[in-house]
DNA sequence: TGCTGATACTTTAAGATTAAAATATCTATA
DNA sequence: TATAGATATTTTAATCTTAAAGTATCAGCA
């Protein structure tokens, strides 16, 4: 039987079955290969994307994970000198995160194999359906996010 | 710049970014709708497809992830009552886990709200699209997986 | 100044997750 | 039958995750 319903049912479990499995490839090597995980990865990815620095509460409004989330991870890698806590000027309440100079050497090592893994996880796709998917995702998502203004208009 | 490891490496955070999207908002209804959990769910999905139950075993096997992870889950499913363990005969070592009555009921209840989520939040997507795009991860799950036995011939 | 509410972050409690170690049982074979 | 290795599951230790509670600080205003 196949209805719009089942067939959206459908494709997102596909979407989830694709997604699972190449995230869990890329948590295996980081760990395999770097002794790392993917929350780690994240949190200096967004660092490395902002060299000045993020506070506690924008990188977890970056990653879309809670506070409390950050603070825990940013301890581990605190504790290995990937990054470190600065004190913001005017504003006792709040904490900067960013890379140490280590961090950066290690990320930019890591960023670079993440790639090559995606790029030969992927390797099935040419550039060109590459591209013709990703737009055809942005819409998709949209008319998701949107979807949801619509049933709790607060976000407006 | 635009190169095809760049394209790959934009295609799979536009699936992360909508997968992520998604699994959070199912997530959250799961929790208030129902006071139950993704992976609560996940489990009692896959014994609502098993009738006859599966063997703890089976049960990681069918939703990839280790044997440890469901024994805690399965724990507290059936503390509620909503899953029992049942002795295999002939085999000791063995337990199978299948929903109750009670977990039949609970987990119809919730299947068919989340097909509706889901419906809401893909139908931006015509029903053709969805098997078009569904059509076209399977290839892409196709090649990534491929690439694997490449790599390592184990599996084979 | 002193209060009130908002903001930034951390802590806590509970569940999810994994790899690795521990238990119990089974199977094949010497 | 004894035992060695394989199999099925649980337990353990560590990390990740969230919601909710807690702490500290800030900003506006009476």
């Amino acid at each position: 039987m196949s209805t719009p319903s089942k067939d959206r049912l459908r494709l997102w479990l596909r979407l989830l079955g694709l997604t699972r499995h190449v995230d869990g490839q890329l948590r295996d090597k980081l760990r395999v290969d770097f002794k790392t995980t993917l929350p780690r990865f994240d949190v200096m990815a967004a660092l490395s994307r902002h060299p000045e620095g993020l506070k506690m509460s924008q990188l977890s409004g970056v990653l879309r994970v809670s506070n409390g989330n950050v603070t825990g991870i940013a301890d581990r890698l605190a504790d290995e000198g990937l990054v470190e806590r600065v004190p913001v000027p005017g504003d006792r309440r709040a904490m900067i995160l960013r890379l140490t100079p280590a961090g950066n050497v290690e990320f930019a090592q890591q960023a670079t194999a993440h790639e090559g893994w995606i790029n030969d996880m992927l390797h099935g796709i040419s550039a060109a359906d590459a591209r013709l998917m990703a737009a055809q995702l942005i819409a998709v998502a949209q008319a998701a996010e949107n979807k949801e203004e619509i049933d709790d208009p607060s976000h407006a």
